[in-house]
DNA sequence: TAAAATTATAGCAAATATGCTATAATAAAA
DNA sequence: TTTTATTATAGCATATTTGCTATAATTTTA
């Protein structure tokens, strides 16, 4: 079996992470009071690429979310101010 | 000019928030005595990857992030308890 | 209710993340 | 110092992110 043949290789894609960082991007942007596309401008990012996180259709690097925490003006905790359960116990 | 001769176009590094990331990984690993082996196979991640993060070599998907915060049995704020600067006015 | 603003979707191209597999470099232990 | 363990690098292939550009759908406002 050639390497190439491992088709079962694919990325994280976070489900329950990913909802819980989308709604509280969404609190806090609420909470400033500032649209998706003010938030896109400011952060140098795209309209798109805000409504994807938000509609959880992508998983942001976090590169890409340092720019938006930078732009609200938060601490990167605050972003992250949820909990995820730890995996099963192996 | 066409759309696909816009080559400025490229994915953002944040360097200074990747090191900081790296080092709070570094941290809490130490803390919890654990080896990037352990924590690659734990989290069903790579040696590689785990190093490319701790060594800024990449700039990781939050989903990438989640799983590592779940292995530590983390919250996600412990793993961003560092402070990025803000944008520069504009 | 009509217009305006905001949010959500879509498809393509380019750049990049990640897995995989080795191997090298470094640090720790014997 | 010699093993052994750990961390760092490397190159390739594939899947995915992101920008870009529209447009659709939804919500807010006049």
């Amino acid at each position: 079996m050639k390497r190439s043949d491992n088709l079962a290789r694919t990325f994280t894609f976070d489900e329950e992470g990913l909802q819980l960082l989308a709604k509280r991007l969404k609190e806090i942007r609420a909470e400033k009071g500032i649209s998706q596309e003010e938030l896109a401008y400011r952060s140098e990012l795209t309209l798109s690429q805000i409504a994807r996180i938000e509609t959880t259709k992508t998983n942001p690097t976090i590169s890409t979310l340092f720019k938006i925490i930078r732009t609200l003006d938060i601490s990167p905790a605050d972003l992250f101010n949820f909990e995820l359960p730890k995996n099963a116990k192996e």
